[in-house]
DNA sequence: TTCACGTTTAGACCACTGGTCTAAAATGTC
DNA sequence: GACATTTTAGACCAGTGGTCTAAACGTGAA
């Protein structure tokens, strides 16, 4: 608890997680799949570590030796499943765009895309849900999410260059308030899903996307 | 765990709740606040039924007594907070307006005086940012929640007969979409509170809300 | 006053949690 | 083969939420 003892905070972890990359990949992935899939089902603080590394197969002290905590777990899987994600999302197109219109048309489809693969996976979706768990998750998440955040970023900011997006509020608040509502929009998907035609739920996505966009659209 | 244990299942849960309603007012408060400061600080996993019952003063056979669960303390407290919150709102102005600059208007009030009530108390935000923490809490909230449901879609329903919200969307989905784009809100005010001057912040409250209102606002 | 009976309280106890630690095993390196 | 470093195993620890038994308390009848 004395103040000497964080002269180096994240050494240990930073050693553990370094360790965790060059664990060999088929090792590497058996402890992540059962940890994914535990984090899925149960959220964060109700996953059992001890449960985790019994699926895995792993030992205490050789998960240990790889990973700081069980946050430290939780941020290497949700890395990977976000790296899994935005790949599929390519936001190459609305960030080359030279219009409004192209703009737009780009978001609505990477979303979509994204869309798709959270229905199709409802583990990566359960996942997902977990981020929002409490100080225990926030914590472990600081990295992957500042990165997500910067790619939406990106978007926002060629956004409002377009005068696609008002500029008007901090962009940071901007992209919050996308983000939840997107959320929203998913989560009511996933819940709603097996009610729906699929035009219907076809016509609700774009229309859902489309409310978000009056949400930020600059005014006017 | 057999099927037979299930015959009444809230049953339990049921008379436990029942008695904490008729425990003295004076020790029900000491339980709930001490319950309250403890979820708000450490979320609901992260606090210690152990150190609450310390704290309360309280022996664990005497809060089983009263409480099935943790969750059953967690959904007292939240139900207690979530009665004092409605009440600072008072949407009784919006819910009779007859046109539809009334009707925001009366939101806006609301929606201000909430914020306020937040801002001036840190441990009830902090424990609205408890609610999303997982499956646990989230089975521990659906009375609560399904109350303050109710009020929001009574909201949006007059919304949608004044021709102020669009109606080409299912009801829920906008509740949600509006919560969670309110909450987010609320959440970025509470985290970069310090750095706004209140003018600024004003601003920013008032054109957070009518972002809202341009998601859900019926089109034309 | 004494007894009996339902309600309420105390806290020892339980299986399990995430995390530490030591000692052995494995793996280089000369 | 000998030595040092990296890796593995799992007993062990304090603390968790929850159960359970036995005593304490209150109350009305005899």
């Amino acid at each position: 608890m004395a103040a000497e003892d964080k002269r180096k905070p994240m050494a240990d972890g930073d050693t553990a997680l370094a360790r965790l990359a060059t664990l060999a990949p088929d090792r590497r992935a058996r402890l992540l799949d059962a940890a994914e899939a535990a984090f899925a089902e149960a959220g964060f603080a109700g996953a059992s570590m001890n449960a985790i590394l019994a699926a895995a197969a792993m030992s205490k002290g050789q998960a240990y030796y790889y990973v700081h905590d069980k946050g430290d777990l939780y941020s290497a899987v949700i890395e990977r499943a976000l790296g899994e994600l935005v790949g599929r999302m390519d936001f190459a197109a609305p960030l080359q765009a030279e219009t409004i219109d192209l703009f737009w048309d780009g978001i609505y489809a990477a979303f979509e895309r994204l869309s798709g693969a959270l229905v199709a996976d409802p583990v990566m979706a359960a996942l997902g849900r977990t981020m929002y768990e409490g100080p225990q998750t926030e914590k472990a998440l600081e990295a992957p999410l500042a990165r997500i955040g910067r790619a939406l970023e990106l978007l926002v900011e060629k956004g409002q260059g377009l005068g696609a997006v008002r500029s008007d509020m901090p962009r940071a608040l901007i992209v919050d308030m996308v983000l939840s509502a997107a959320r929203a929009l998913d989560r009511w998907f996933a819940e709603n899903w097996d009610a729906l035609s699929p035009e219907e739920a076809a016509r609700l996505n774009l229309e859902g996307l489309k409310m978000i966009r009056a949400m930020v659209a600059s005014a006017g």
